[in-house]
DNA sequence: TTGTTAGTTAGCAATAGTTGCAAAATAGAT
DNA sequence: ATCTATTTTGCAACTATTGCTAACTAACAA
């Protein structure tokens, strides 16, 4: 799922052309594991391809999340998070430096309904809270992993 | 937490004027257990105060929420949901109709994380599927419950 | 190589949801 | 009845994202 043929293949299969904006977002994406916003990624392509359009990148995502080639993560804080794991898993959000962290869910919930006929297609499940860089005890300043223009409440 | 008293008692301490866009406000969402909108209740509120603002509508419910009187919940279907039930509970949320459910976790979740040294203060889980009215089998067309203008993807 | 063209990109307008701002209105106290 | 701190409203502004379309180009042929 990393070589240049694979990736090659899997655009060609779907009809998809393997364009340069294309293979770097999918390199940059699979190269970061912070979550980050379109906007974020638009930033990190603009670097190596000065000109890149922001509704490309857009596009390019919504693309690759329809072939399974990465989730879309709405953790509530304004922006969509792209995110290469596409394993089952959730989320911590750090209120403080607004770092996102993957979690493992060990127990299975049960669900305590009444009755009992949902039929369940996806669970997620966001905890939100503050990192170990964030929490008072610890003298480090925040993480700011993700830039975050307008930590919008 | 129901009585015109309590209302206005807890109203006056915070300093906030009886008005009657907050008493109609907090009567209607104390009147419905359908997770509505922003938008929802503006639409609600209007048949019996034509003319009231959807300003005011966000305002109110904004203050509500930090009264502690109401949730805002973000189940990411695009606008908050505001929540009368303010005890610790999650979500589902129908794909096919739109329907938002109550819905308690029996088992606390035990988090498996290498640190393990976050300081959580909110959970918030969604599920989203089809409710028993939506699920194939039921012959009954979708509830409906809550307008959704635009149900967007 | 040189077409040909289906698929792609970029730019910009438009949308949904929500908040900022300032002027007009009013609850509640005197 | 008067006063004034709050509140309500209308509207502009804003963020995140999508719709539309003209210009562009990867991939396949000739
Ligand atoms: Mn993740
Ligand atoms: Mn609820
Ligand atoms: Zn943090
Ligand atoms: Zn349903």
């Amino acid at each position: 799922m990393r070589s240049p043929n694979e990736l090659a293949r899997k655009f060609r299969e779907k009809q998809l052309k393997l364009t340069p904006q294309r293979q770097l977002l999918f390199g940059l994406l699979h190269q970061n594991d912070s979550h980050p916003s379109a906007e974020n990624l638009f930033e990190a392509a603009s670097k190596q391809m000065p000109g890149i359009s922001l509704r490309t990148v857009y596009q390019t995502l919504g693309e690759l999340a329809e072939m399974g080639e990465l989730q879309m993560v709405d953790v509530g804080t304004g922006a969509k998070r792209f995110d290469p794991n596409i394993s089952d898993h959730h989320h911590f959000v750090c209120e403080s430096c607004g770092a996102i962290r993957d979690v493992e869910i060990a127990a299975k919930p049960k669900l305590r309904d009444g009755s009992g006929k949902f039929e369940i297609s996806q669970v997620g499940v966001v905890f939100h809270g503050r990192c170990e860089n964030c929490v008072p005890s610890a003298k480090r300043s925040p993480a700011q992993q993700v830039k975050q223009k307008a930590t919008k409440k």
